[in-house]
RNA sequence: GCGCCCGUAGCUCAACUGGAUAGAGCGCCGGACUUCGAAUCCGUAGGUUGCAGGUUCGAGUCCUGCCGGGCGCGCCA
């Protein structure tokens, strides 16, 4: 409906002004019912353009506006364009949607290539809920995009390759001689999870004490984060999250891509020497200083090794790179970004959206997480609390740059209560309705008969139109919190109407075109909740 | 000290990249089931959008300065 009106404005505006180019016809929904049920503002835009009086060229607009569709037009205001629509015309629109509905999800990608990283937590504890955040964003989003027509690599980024990897080793190693009976004492940077300690009783189980004997640090490092990955990979598979691929920055070495990277880099002359490091001159790019890229000792560091992903990244040809990274990361922006400008690539193609800090607050006060101290609560603990449907809706209800607090008591108290339920309710219902009728031996086929369309009805319609704007302004903005808030709605304008309107009447027609209007409806409700990776019950 | 994010109803959050009288849920109070599922609906109350300026027809949204909270500023990842 945006679509069609934003059309016809285009038009009229040309016959009136073609001078006139590139303007943006911006349809809005008023705040208000008497408004009308479209609005635009061009006429104030176009003012100053024109140097003329926004509401004279409102009157010029609207004066000879003539669309069969549209029963009134008013000029409101400063100069907004209000647009009543006919019950004509929700006819014929819904109509079109009935036959079609997939016509609501646009084509917005067009085919283009995207690659998605996300989660990459580091191996080297179980995944916690400030992960969980993470997953569920980027999962909804993969598949946003991809029922919008982009086609979507997802990535989870594994880095087995760091510092952090010998301290879970050592770790995991120093657990396991302890089981044997020895003093240990713990460093300040080693894993103190009760895992880690499982971990070591797991390779006791399985090779007895051969490891007391020969000291194997490379075993431990690889044993305990394959055992810890694939803990991940069983929480996001229960979480209802895939992804295409699982890279490993240690194949980055493997392949000869860091060392690469760094004889592009030289021959660019970007790199020097200082103090036995190389150093990255990412200062020239925007960066606040130089970056070292090979330490003194010889190690490369994290940096170099993602400047090599990342150059893969820009190399596999996608039209659009997403990072989803934690908020605590931000100062690490302008670093890769340099990297890559430094490499000759187009630094628009990468998007880097931050999470913000997931607190968890329990009796009321806020829980302290760390990996190392072992102190967290895990993304399965809470699934299993709330389910999955109750926590990936609870992630995504809110904008991912604003501070979320897990309230777990809330979470689990209130389970109930979630809009989650009020959502999957509407679609139940639904579902029941059909039930019912097939039982009562009534023919429920949907079928729009253009007459049967009641004012009751419109409300509803109008709510259903909204659901392809909001789709577009989730992929616009990458920001899929829109799409829960907008469901929730729906399912209230279709709660509302089942209270005053029944749908299994006894006149055929009438029956027939509710059945294909909550028809609409419920599919809507379908895709929305497979967007978020929410299952939609038939019955609840 | 410098940089990034956030301050909106008692609580948790929206507000269509500058639009009209700022909206939901939870909680409080009061109504609606012999009829398609009451996990629902209807109604009442609740606000100087942290503060002060600026930009313009118009600001929760943009610019500046404060105040408050979070997070960064490694030869860690």
């Amino acid at each position: 409906m945006h679509e069609l009106l934003a059309q016809r404005v285009q038009r009229r505006i040309r016959e009136l002004f073609p001078d006139v180019e590139g303007v943006e016809i911006k349809i809005d929904v008023p705040p208000r019912p008497e408004m009308g049920d479209y609005s635009t503002n061009v006429a104030m835009t176009l003012a100053p353009l024109l140097k003329m009086a926004p509401r004279e060229i409102a009157g010029k607009i609207v004066d000879g506006f003539s669309d069969r569709w549209i029963e009134k037009i008013e000029i409101a205001g400063p100069g907004f364009i209000n647009f009543f629509i006919s019950k004509e015309g929700w006819a014929e629109w819904f109509s079109g949607i009935f036959s079609d509905p997939e016509k609501l999800i646009p084509d917005l990608g067009k085919g283009r290539k995207v690659h998605l990283e996300f989660v990459s937590a580091n191996p080297t504890g179980p995944l916690h809920v400030g992960h969980g955040r993470g997953a569920a964003l980027g999962d909804t989003l993969t598949r946003l995009l991809r029922a919008t027509g982009f086609q979507v690599l997802t990535e989870y980024y594994i880095n087995d390759a760091g510092r952090q990897i010998t301290k879970l080793g050592e770790s995991v190693y120093l657990r396991y001689r302890e089981l044997f009976g020895e003093e240990i004492t713990l460093e300040e940077d080693h894993y103190k999870g009760e895992y880690i300690i499982e971990i070591a009783r797991k390779i006791r189980d399985l090779y007895g004490d051969r490891f007391i004997r020969e000291n194997d640090l490379e075993f431990f490092k690889k044993f305990a984060a394959e055992e810890i990955l694939n803990g991940i990979k069983e929480d996001l598979d229960i979480f209802r999250v895939k992804f295409d691929s699982w890279f490993s920055e240690r194949s980055l070495y493997d392949r000869g891509v860091v060392d690469e990277t760094v004889e592009i880099l030289k021959s660019k002359d970007l790199i020097y020497e200082d103090e036995g490091a190389i150093w990255f001159r990412s200062s020239l790019f925007g960066d606040e200083k130089d970056r070292v890229i090979r330490r003194s000792t010889g190690e490369p560091t994290y940096f170099l090794a993602d400047i090599a992903y990342h150059r893969l990244k820009f190399e596999g040809g996608y039209d659009l790179i997403i990072d989803i990274w934690g908020a605590d990361h931000h100062g690490y922006e302008p670093r890769i970004r340099a990297a890559m400008k430094a490499l000759g690539f187009d630094e628009e193609r990468l998007k880097i959206l931050f999470i913000q800090l997931v607190s968890l607050i329990k009796d009321g006060r806020p829980v302290s997480m760390s990996t190392r101290a072992g102190e967290f609560v895990t993304l399965r603990d809470v699934v299993e609390e709330v389910g999955v449907d109750a926590a990936r809706f609870f992630y995504l209800l809110r904008r991912n740059d604003s501070h979320l607090d897990f309230d777990l008591d809330l979470a689990r108290k209130k389970s109930n209560e979630n809009p989650v339920y009020y959502v999957q309710y509407a679609h139940a219902r639904i579902s029941s309705i059909f039930r019912q009728g097939e039982k009562k031996g009534l023919d429920v086929k949907p079928e729009f008969f253009p007459e049967k369309l009641g004012e009751g009805e419109i409300p509803l319609l109008k709510k259903i139109a909204d659901f392809s704007r909001i789709i577009e302004q989730s992929v616009r903005d990458l920001s899929p919190h829109r799409i829960p808030f907008y469901l929730v709605e729906l399912a209230r304008q279709f709660h509302q109407y089942y209270n005053e309107t029944r749908v299994l009447t006894e006149n055929v027609e009438e029956r027939k075109t509710r059945l294909a209007l909550i028809e609409v409806v419920k599919y809507i409700l379908r895709e929305g909740l497979e967007i978020i990776g929410v299952e939609a019950p038939e019955k609840m």
